[in-house]
DNA sequence: TTTAACAGACAGACCGGTCTGTCCTATAGT
DNA sequence: ACTATAGGACAGACCGGTCTGTCTGTTAAA
């Protein structure tokens, strides 16, 4: 492995478990196993580096999240799948995100601080969000889901339910209850579904 | 008002703005209209002003969320008003509040850098979730909830949507996102009630 | 006169970032 | 084939500035 991509490794980990503005260059120099000269010779700030980092984890995030998705035709479906990566692949990767939801610790700390920073983790959520969106429309036109449910809301609904338990997650640490929250999110998907909703008033 | 609590109000302020961590001594100081002197004559350290401001913000957080509770006799529309507290009286409280759910900073912040602080902000969690299980455990007394209903687990849920909804709102800063996150949090406990289910199946 | 409350200079550790120097490798000239 | 040279990769001393916390001096009240 190069060391540029060995520095923005070491840094995804010591930045999801210590933050951003908490974590020091030369903490990431000592854990990288290189020296200032090393690390500018690859970024020309700290907040360079950030970009490339945030870059990366937003490349693992899909690679975790969206995984085997393409497999599955009914979008109600994909969006459990989501659901379920996230708690299973993502939050459980304990290897790249050791101290939970990075984006989370992002937005938290950046939000008032730095908020140029801020807005290039905005744009994933809203991406995401967006994706949930469509995924919800598409749902409608599989008659999957009512024509009149309000997908931005319910997509807000379930990406608040994800930061929740990510919240709650980091707070416990508890895997059990982790399994729980995301389960009533599942559960809350499922609600949506027409069939459920027929098969509740027969 | 006294100087040592003008500094724990300013240092609220601060903190909910931009975190325990990134906020200077010197930053308080100068909001506070005091000086190194002044600040180290009532607090031995930063910790300790952490203790104190996160009790002050526990107090306020009492007051707002808990507020009209009394008044209520029904367990479950205790915790929609809570809810509705969470959200109008202390969320919108730009006051004390205005950069949102500081115990979410501290969580996040403190989570895996200092836990022994971090502890001190679990605690308050824990209790909170301890009342609302409680008076899940009060709504099966008053026959408004199943008694087979999970209230640890359905107290998490709401709580996580709470935090959830918190994160959600400092990412976007959007009052109308914020009250539907809040109201479908509304929605889910209202659908706990068993006269809802009677309704529904009639 | 004693004492608590405060002001502000100061210490020392640490921050992000720069700079110089060294080593290693690739390439061009002979 | 051998050597001169250039340039990228990296090490680590160093810079200005900021951090928390200390210490001394001043003020005002009892």
């Amino acid at each position: 492995m190069s060391l540029k991509h060995e520095i923005i490794q070491e840094s995804l980990r010591l930045f999801s478990l210590n933050g951003f503005l908490s974590t020091g260059i030369n903490e990431i120099i000592a854990s990288s196993g290189t020296s200032k000269g090393g690390f500018y010779n690859h970024f020309s700030s700290k907040e360079q580096l950030f970009l490339s980092v945030l870059a990366e984890a937003q490349d693992l995030w899909r690679q975790r999240v969206l995984y085997g998705l393409d497999e599955i035709d009914s979008p109600i479906e994909k969006i459990i799948t989501i659901l379920d990566n996230y708690k299973n692949r993502y939050l459980r990767d304990y290897e790249n995100f050791p101290g939970g939801c990075i984006f989370i610790t992002f937005s938290v700390e950046l939000d008032d601080t730095l908020p140029h920073l801020m807005e290039e983790v905005k744009k994933g959520f809203d991406g995401f969000v967006g994706l949930l969106e469509r995924t919800l429309e598409k749902a409608k036109e599989a008659n999957e889901l009512f024509l009149d449910s309000d997908s931005p809301a319910v997509a807000r609904t379930i990406f608040a339910g994800m930061l929740g338990s990510s919240v709650l997650y980091g707070v416990d640490k508890d895997e059990v209850i982790l399994d729980r929250s995301i389960n009533s999110l599942i559960d809350y998907v499922n609600q949506l579904k027409i069939e459920h909703f027929q098969e509740q008033n027969q």
